[in-house]
DNA sequence: CGCGAGCTTGATGCCGATCAATGCATGTGG
DNA sequence: CCACATGCATTGATCGGCATCAAGCTCGCG
């Protein structure tokens, strides 16, 4: 029904940091023009990745970063013994890969939960450009942090929440940052699996679908497989803090 | 009637980065003389913190990174509605403040769990010479990308391992940094109480000294409060992976 | 149309939370 | 020095939330 199954992988013209609409979002934030076209010259490439396939995996080496430009994805550790926790999900403007640096091997699969395209950043050539622009280095470092804070919200969740408040604060996030890109609060598709929800909350997915259901009955969502609408998002909030426990 | 409410802060001679025994630990992994030299002027101020005294506050400005020089720290967050999560332990050699970064605002307390030296390292002057040395940007950058590592590895404990395995998890990685430290990897002392260990780990303190009392039971460790004895570790290491669900 | 992946819903059981009592070490003031 | 208080740890009894097991259900697709 749609006109473009397949993703286009050439593009006929160069598309810039300076031209793309996530610039606000991306590593971009706040430069210069001069900046900026500093910066489209490590951006090199483009890499189109299609649903189900994986942009990067665990243990392959690393050598650049990846900013979502379309699509989304979520970030998965699978230790030996068959345990499975996804980290994280993500979406256009955030960037992924800085796991690794630490060791030169990425330590977590990245997956496309839908066909997506994300630009190619050269992360040595990022390093050696930021030497120079302070404003890169400093907004790179503020981007890595961030991903350490967030990383410290879910421990939080994961932790110290029971089912109901994880699903909600999960929801919430998602339609904050849906909103930040110029989306509808109130009205979203999940890209993902109740699995898949399930395993970055610490839950199974029957939970997960009970948890959904409740909120319907309670008037909070509205449910239709993966299509949600929020109908009374300050009661989510309200489930993510006071509770009433 | 004490002449110095205030810890004594000035020591009477200048340490220095190139002195220190955590120099293959800390920041300075693998520079130069004549470069640590450099970062040495900028690591000007040491400052003692007691037990149970914070480090920083959430909210507090952002102006520094912390090194610990000596003692134990404890991050947490606590959530306005009482909720409460240990987000890591910290030991000598490792960096305190990173989450500051993003926002210019800490994120988490810093709670010293026993009377602690921390050497402070400002957070511009760090960015200025990390534009001068590659090694020391390269540096940092993996520092950053490992604690975002190791905050994956909490979320999946969190997420997918029972009470018993998290500790276990738990115990083997503070042995673990311990050895690096060159201490015994066999018998360690616990600087924090069961109620923090659990925060940390998702569980109540009922539950981890349970935990702590079956393992005594089953040979693998000797707990006398808080010294702790691993006889086993092997079997500890087992329980973090096979476990034999 | 029939298959399969993903979702929902119910029944049951277990792990860890909760509640409660006791033990143990340290510290303080009489 | 002892009595008592306080903070932390251990242990037991009970309870509840979520996992687990087990059917059906829905929808997209070959």
């Amino acid at each position: 029904m749609q006109p473009a199954p397949t993703t286009i992988r050439l593009e006929p013209f160069k598309v810039a940091c300076s031209g793309c609409n996530l610039r606000e979002l991306c590593l971009p934030v706040g430069m210069s023009d001069e900046q900026m076209d500093r910066l489209d010259a490590i951006v090199a490439t483009r890499r189109s990745v299609s649903r189900g396939e994986a942009l990067f995996r665990v243990g392959g080496a690393f050598s650049s970063l990846y900013a979502v430009r379309t699509g989304f994805f979520k970030t998965c550790l699978s230790s030996e013994d068959g345990r499975d926790q996804v980290t994280g999900f993500h979406m256009a403007g955030e960037l992924l890969g800085l796991d690794g640096i630490g060791t030169d091997r990425h330590t977590c699969d990245a997956i496309a939960l839908e066909d997506s395209q994300v630009c190619v950043i050269g992360y040595h050539q990022l390093e050696d450009l930021s030497r120079e622009l302070s404003d890169l280095q400093r907004h790179f470092h503020r981007i890595m942090s961030r991903e350490i804070v967030r990383d410290h919200g879910v421990m939080l969740l994961l932790g110290s929440m029971r089912a109901e408040e994880r699903l909600a604060a999960f929801l919430l996030n998602l339609t904050q940052r849906l909103r930040t890109r110029g989306f509808s609060a109130s009205s979203l598709v999940l890209r993902m699996t109740r699995e898949e929800i399930g395993s970055y909350l610490g839950l199974k997915l029957e939970t997960v679908s009970r948890a959904f259901s409740k909120f319907q009955d309670d008037g909070l969502l509205d449910v239709k497989q993966r299509q949600i609408q929020v109908l009374n998002p300050d009661a989510l909030q309200a489930l993510v803090n006071g509770s009433g426990c």
